[in-house]
DNA sequence: ACAAAACGTTCACTTAAGTTAAAAAAGGAA
DNA sequence: TTCCTTTTTTAACTTAAGTGAACGTTTTGT
């Protein structure tokens, strides 16, 4: 499992042997189950996330309800708004699944950076790749339909819609869940005729 | 106005006059007329930006019609996502009013990253920000209806609504330009009561 | 295994956005 | 200024999302 972070890092940066135990001897590795809550909306925190395998989400409580903004699957990495503000939590980060990650905090990270620079480089190439995709992904959402949304999911993250539950995806998707039921019924009727 | 750049990078990192000349030498700085095209739908460009004055703003072409989605004004940054993935552009951007912007190239940026490790971490850093900033951005788009959005567009920039085109704010609000004109109708109706 | 809670779908109804078209207002060029 | 173009508003109509409620199904905890 752990080799699964050092084939991510590869994509940015090469790694000694040494550099690698200095990772490892940093004890980032954490195993949870379905349902813990990472973090909670007001909390203040600096750890950041990679998920190795299983799924997490982020999400706000909003008149009493649960509004779902985020999912995060195998290779995806997060960090809180609130990790890089200082700030309380604006939401919440659950796991939807059993889930292996990596927590590693702030203060950890900022020692990493400044004893290996190229960790630090590995950061910023990271943080702008991540803020161009994301950019791209506003981008997407605000010039289409609801029912485009969920089509450009159902391209993008197939697995999403499977294993993540109807009522989330909705609030993912910026609608109710009923109207995500309607519309997936309204698109097998299309593909029907 | 070269004060106003090395007053944004104060925020992040302490500049010697030495640091500042090195920076002034590259000649960065340029003023565009209003109506002017700095990068084109399928073009490629290694080409960042940060706004001393003035507006720039990001649009794509869809079904022939412009669809604005990001507004860019003093003292703040733009990297455009073609650069970070070295790719055909997907959108176009033009200014609004008659401008005064830093345009650096990546090569440029790169050099200056690896000769001054100041200049590396404030750019993680930066990025980091604006990531976050941006999610918090995405996550109220998404949870929030077409007419919270313009009223909270209201509080947190209100300029915009003044110095941009309505048609251009509906497709930032993700809606149409009928919608928006609606939209505020309804408002000054409400208000009104 | 059972009861309770949570979830997904459907329906009828309401509200607001999309669409098409036209008119009014504003801005720019000669 | 006048003329032309672009932008904004208004209106009537269509389509789809929000709302509240019901109902069957699935999941969860005991």
């Amino acid at each position: 499992m752990q080799d699964k972070l050092f084939e991510f890092i590869a994509k940015y940066i090469a790694l000694t042997e040494e550099e690698k135990n200095v990772l490892l001897s940093l004890d980032i590795f954490r195993s949870v189950k379905k349902g813990t809550v990472l973090l909670e909306v007001g909390q203040k925190s600096k750890d950041s996330y990679f998920v190795l395998k299983g799924c997490i989400r982020t999400y706000y409580i909003i008149d009493g309800e649960e509004k779902t903004t985020g999912f995060y699957t195998e290779m995806e990495a997060l960090t809180p708004p609130c990790v890089v503000h200082k700030s309380p939590s604006e939401y919440s980060i659950s796991c939807l699944e059993d889930t292996i990650l990596t927590v590693s905090n702030l203060d950890m990270e900022e020692e990493v950076n400044s004893k290996f620079p190229k960790f630090e480089i590995m950061c910023r190439v990271l943080s702008e790749e991540l803020l161009a995709k994301q950019r791209i992904d506003f981008d997407e959402f605000k010039t289409s339909s609801p029912e485009q949304r969920y089509l450009n999911l159902l391209q993008k993250r197939p697995d999403l819609i499977q294993r993540v539950p109807q009522h989330q995806l909705a609030s993912y998707l910026g609608i109710k869940p009923q109207s995500l039921s309607r519309l997936r019924a309204r698109i097998m009727d299309k593909s029907k005729e």
